[in-house]
DNA sequence: TCTGGGGTCCTAGGACCC
DNA sequence: TCTGGGGTCCTAGGACCC
């Protein structure tokens, strides 16, 4: 018996359980974003397989997707508390397994751990509970550690599954990219290729004090046991604690005066408010994201004199720090952010863990 | 051609204290 | 005239993920 890390991810979610409360688009490319009008301004959430023949894909803004997609293209609102249920009841399926523990990382993804013999024989224990609890399919990774298991989900879908450990990570992963890997975005890539690394061996061979001068001491040693696919094996199912909450909004024209940035600012910090209030918790700092044209988005924050469970000063200080805007050029306010003291700040001790990048 | 909304963590540098 | 060393806190910004 050994342990083993599954990751469970369900093949196009948000598409998924669209097609189940309307049976009628099965088969149809299905574009779910915004408010389902492909004129607006909002990008896709989710396209369905049939819609991602044509090129379409999460992130890409409606208006090009509508372009791309077929007659028969089916564009629909996104509907958040339908895809929480369909969530909940996919965790709860899983969680039902027997000697699991479960870590939610995701509405459409989880880690399980478990000692076994045979995970192979658990991935489909667990693709059989969520399909007879749900209707929706999913894909699952089998690694001896979360990054392998996480990586494996991929060549498992659709509805598949992939075992990637220790013995076969550099046959599968060594020549490709390290944009590959998980926590390896495009700017990480560029400056790893100036280093002349670009592939999964060639990090996990890297110089480590090179790594650490160009990313610092946490990042450099990171990046390096990425390429060798080593990181954390514990599955952890302590409940999630937001340390923040945030409230953006699209608005179909850019506001321009500061009038209307304030009456938004007004709005939005309110309602991050309302949501940080929900928990019980007082607000420590407010955050304002903004975007000048033509695309820079700056986030900017600032600390609030004293906790404050009021309103009222929350408001405030996001009213304030508009006023630090730089008038002169032209900006959109995107959202705000209310970030919250956590409940036992100052006891590092017994500090409630936080879910960290894995 | 146009660019979501919800989050988390890490780094660098300055202020300040002893 | 030259300019410690260590620690903490805060701010600002960057990067990544789903």
């Amino acid at each position: 018996m050994s342990d083993w890390v599954l990751h469970v991810d369900m093949d196009q979610f948000i598409a998924a359980v669209e097609v189940l409360r309307r049976p009628e688009l099965a088969g149809r490319p299905v574009i779910v974003g915004g408010g389902g009008d492909p004129t607006e301004r909002a990008v896709v959430s989710t396209a369905s397989y049939e819609a991602r023949a044509f090129g379409i894909g999460s992130g890409m803004p409606l208006k090009i997707a509508a372009r791309k997609a077929p007659e028969d293209a089916v564009f629909l609102p996104v509907d958040h508390e339908a895809y929480a249920a369909a969530s909940h009841e996919v965790m709860a399926a899983l969680r039902s397994l027997p000697g699991v523990v479960l870590e939610v990382i995701g509405w459409d993804e989880c880690f399980l751990g478990v000692t076994t013999d045979d995970p192979e024989r658990l991935a489909r224990e667990a693709q059989e509970a969520v399909l007879a609890a749900t209707d929706l399919h999913c894909s699952v990774g089998i690694g001896d550690n979360k990054v392998r298991a996480k990586i494996a989900t991929d060549f498992g879908k659709p509805r598949g599954m992939f075992r990637l450990t220790a013995e076969n990570w550099f046959e599968v992963m060594g020549e490709k990219g390290t944009r590959e890997l998980w926590g390896v975005g495009p700017k990480v890539q560029k400056r790893l290729a100036g280093h002349g690394i670009e592939t999964v061996r060639q990090l996990a061979d890297a110089d480590e004090q090179a790594l650490v001068a160009e990313f610092g001491p946490r990042m450099g040693i990171w990046y390096r046991e990425l390429g060798s696919g080593i990181g954390p094996r514990v599955v952890d199912d302590t409940p999630w604690v937001a340390r923040s909450h945030s409230r953006e909004t699209t608005y179909q024209q850019n506001l321009t005066t500061p009038t209307e940035v304030e009456a938004a600012v007004i709005e939005l910090a309110g309602h991050a408010f309302d949501d940080c209030a929900a928990e019980g918790r007082p607000v420590i700092r407010v955050h304002l994201k903004v975007r000048y044209a033509p695309f820079e988005t700056k986030t900017f924050g600032r600390k609030l004199p004293a906790p404050t469970a009021e309103r009222d000063d929350v408001v405030a200080a996001a009213v304030t720090l508009a006023g630090t805007l730089d008038t002169d050029r032209e900006v959109r306010l995107l959202g705000v952010r209310a970030e919250m003291a956590m409940p036992d700040d100052g006891d590092p001790a017994e500090r409630t863990p936080v879910r960290g990048r894995i």
